[in-house]
DNA sequence: GCTCACAGGCTTGTATACAAGACCTGTAAG
DNA sequence: CTTACAGGTCTTGTATACAAGCCTGTGAGC
């Protein structure tokens, strides 16, 4: 089948909010036209479409580049997430009791991947009990605007910080569940504020913004913690490309 | 100077949230790059943007269209407004004096367009007031996010509002603003909440969705728009030598 | 050994050509 | 008078060609 432009798109955003696809990642027309199969021009459609939603940027003839938010990008994002997470929940008068079930399946699915260690997938599961809520609360629109915010988000998180704590968010998500059982929904808007911001104090937004860390990303397995000592020929590495990068090639 | 795509993009919303696009209006690619002096690619560039945005649509083989929501969709765009503006007002915990100054010099201005029956100019203003408030007090995301949004209900005003309420809305921002300045933040929320309301409540969401409305908007010289409250409303004889003619712009 | 200039390759930017489809219109048959 | 059909025109959809710029590697000059 014929990839549409909206396919690509799909294709680039799940795997940025899977967190396969680091900041700063080059997406070259070319190269991403001959996975797909298709011609420039509709990755071009794909790419631009990325970019005006706020995923992607263009470097004039560099490239496309997945977005590395800046410090004030970041708080700028967490600020937009809590007015609209807190704002949702403040704005809804009564949870159904689906959405209830629906949540808390979602919550256990968690805390089952965070049990069993499936570091790929609860990074993933975590950005989209937020996702979640929105459908199952909001509309269309609204999930569309927290699913792209969330993109973003995971993006800032890849950047910035230094500890993950996806045993504390999944019991934060636990909680603002239920007070929403409770009928508590201006608690669970409280609870989602110190959420949001919990995870933004994690951050470390003093960081260098961006110097390798993509390159890091890009050549440890993502599990291993400890990098074995210089790679023999991590010349001809696997899918994107890193090898030509502005920063020095040392450390 | 080469307009870019941004320019086209902007253009072309601003017009919209002027009121000066109805919703249904045709945006031939080949017209637009005539206009702005530059070749079709740049006019898809941009139509795809706005598509993206969800400003515009394309309807195959036929051209580009500006939207004219449904009654969901315009159901949607109100309660994404009213969660994402009430969100806005409670996150905040004070209110600069600057800001305060600002929205009261807005208000102002509404006011003194409506005294002076200036009508092409209020329908913008009055969406300017929450374009406004989400920049002041939040950040250029949310105010990207309530721009478009704000051009969503533009639309929809045109689409299925029977009659025009520009004073009490002008005194809902005041009153928004007053609590503001009390300090009153979930007073503010509260009102917001039932500002955006009344604005939904006033609209004849039963209506066609869009017969020969844009029609009508496109016959009617526009700054005679304050002609009556009642247009004729005869089915049959508002169009009376208007055979199927989509592109009537022979100027 | 170091610096600087230049050339070559690779990438996007932009325009244009052509293909495919939708709508309109005029004509002819019933 | 109505309806069906066919041709023409206009529109977007898509691919491709070429232009322009960035990055890198090389080699000469000092």
């Amino acid at each position: 089948m014929n990839p549409s432009t909206a396919n690509i798109e799909e294709a680039i955003l799940s795997a940025i909010l899977a967190g396969r696809i680091p900041p700063g990642t080059r997406l070259g027309e070319q190269k991403l036209a001959d996975l797909f199969g298709v011609s420039r021009t509709r990755v071009r459609e794909a790419m631009m479409r990325l970019e005006t939603r706020g995923i992607v940027q263009v470097s004039a003839r560099r490239g496309w580049f997945v977005v590395e938010p800046s410090a004030d990008e970041a708080r700028e994002a967490f600020q937009t997430r809590r007015v609209i997470e807190t704002g949702l929940l403040q704005t809804v008068r009564e949870v159904p009791p689906k959405v209830l079930a629906s949540l808390k399946e979602h919550v256990a699915i968690e805390r089952q991947a965070i049990e069993t260690g499936d570091v790929s997938s609860r990074a993933c599961l975590l950005g989209d009990f937020h996702i979640h809520l929105a459908d199952a609360l909001g509309n269309r629109l609204l999930t569309e605007i927290i699913r792209d915010l969330t993109a973003r988000t995971t993006l800032i998180s890849m950047l910035y910080q230094p500890t993950e704590k996806a045993e504390e968010s999944s019991h934060d998500h636990e909680d603002i569940v239920a007070a929403m059982e409770a009928g508590d929904l201006a608690g669970a808007a409280r609870l989602m504020d110190e959420h949001i911001g919990k995870v933004e104090a994690g951050l470390d937004l003093s960081a260098k913004p961006d110097p390798l860390a993509s390159l890091r990303e890009l050549l440890v397995p993502s599990t291993f913690s400890d990098v074995a000592p210089s790679m023999p020929h991590a010349h001809g590495a696997a899918a994107p490309h890193a090898h030509h990068h502005p920063s020095t090639k040392e450390d």
